[in-house]
DNA sequence: AAAATTTTTAATCAAATGATTAATTCCGGA
DNA sequence: TCCGGAATTAATCATTTGATTAAAAATTTT
């Protein structure tokens, strides 16, 4: 019962997937060898040839993966015209920071790959229209009229993703945001979209 | 006039440091080749192993500097028990920003060292008394007790630092951000510590 | 100027690494 | 059962890459 093919757990092909989606983000592209991936994932080095052609087509298919669910968590609520503002900031709040929760090297994997790779980056977000074009644009602009909706936007990203990215470092300046780490997080989900309703106040 | 040695502008020496600044900063460590730093500063490769004796010995040097810079512009601000809450918010602000405009890629490449060498990143930074004892965090603590300063610590370094980090994902997204990104930046310099206020105000 | 020391270079090495090849194993359909 | 294609492997290649060596050039010291 089930599928035609009873495998042990995975398929090769997607063993040697989630094994590159594991080490590409830990380690980022270049300091990756193609036999970590295999060893990781159990199988010969030849094999990932086989299934991927290369080293750099594994890559993409994990960064793709990667910006998707990063920007496919955002877009359409931006877009959304029918919910308020303070839905959207809200729900953006939420899912951002139990997305990043579940994967906390995400935002250093996006950054990153924004950075390298940016025609590829570009290329993947064809056809998105522009952000300041949004519904959430349009109701910053309306309900602030005083500041560029374009900061608001961008500190939004700021206040949920960056936690993330900078967490090894705050570990070390203060063992005890590592320890409550989780905690604060989570309290983040609440705080932020205070902070944007305090921030959309100011002129 | 001047030294006792009127080189050619720079040592070899310095060359190279300065080739290994611009070609780490911008690939980072991994994507690095030392043949790459030793093009870039016009010297022969084996000069780099004879004043550096090897390629990680080089980027440590540099990771130690841009560290430095990094932090060395924080920590003095947060610990100054003379001026005000609002004093060190503005003068956070305005400093990061500053730098960060003419070290664009400064962001990315400290979040990525400190995530891949967290042991030498707490290593440099020993001694430093944790960041919740400092001035900084009672002034927070005493504006509102209702809100973790921890929280408040994170926020200025997320509006301040973020936006950097994430402005090649930002100008595919929005070209329009694009263009203005030096004027949004220099507009963040008020805004953040207006923002940082009406934060403060949340419980 | 000669000797000694430091700096610089071309050539080379050894290990690592992405990729391929050719052989072997596995598996479903005739 | 045997065939044929797909999956898997061990072995190997070619290139890249960090590092070293030995010699040459430049600089300093005596």
């Amino acid at each position: 019962m089930a599928k035609k093919k009873q495998q042990e757990a995975l398929s090769s092909e997607e063993k040697i997937k989630e094994a590159a989606r594991k080490v590409f983000m830990e380690k980022g592209y270049a300091a990756t060898r193609t036999r970590d991936i295999a060893e990781a994932a159990g199988i010969n080095l030849a094999l990932l040839n086989y299934y991927f052609r290369s080293k750099e087509k594994l890559f993409e298919l994990v960064m793709q993966e990667k910006l998707s669910s990063f920007f496919g968590l955002l877009l359409p609520v931006l877009r959304d015209p029918q919910s308020s503002l303070d839905d959207k900031i809200h729900t953006i709040a939420d899912r951002y920071i139990s997305m990043l929760a579940d994967n906390p090297d995400l935002p250093l994997f996006v950054l990153n790959a924004m950075r390298n790779a940016p025609k590829k980056f570009a290329a993947l977000l064809k056809g998105v229209d522009h952000v300041l074009d949004s519904a959430f644009a349009k109701q910053l602009k309306e309900r602030n009229p005083d500041v560029a909706p374009e900061h608001l936007f961008i500190n939004i990203l700021s206040l949920c993703v960056f936690p993330f990215a900078m967490r090894p470092g705050l570990e070390v300046i203060s063992p005890e945001i590592g320890t409550q780490f989780h905690v604060l997080m989570e309290e983040r989900k609440k705080l932020v979209p205070k902070w944007m309703r305090a921030m959309l106040k100011v002129k």
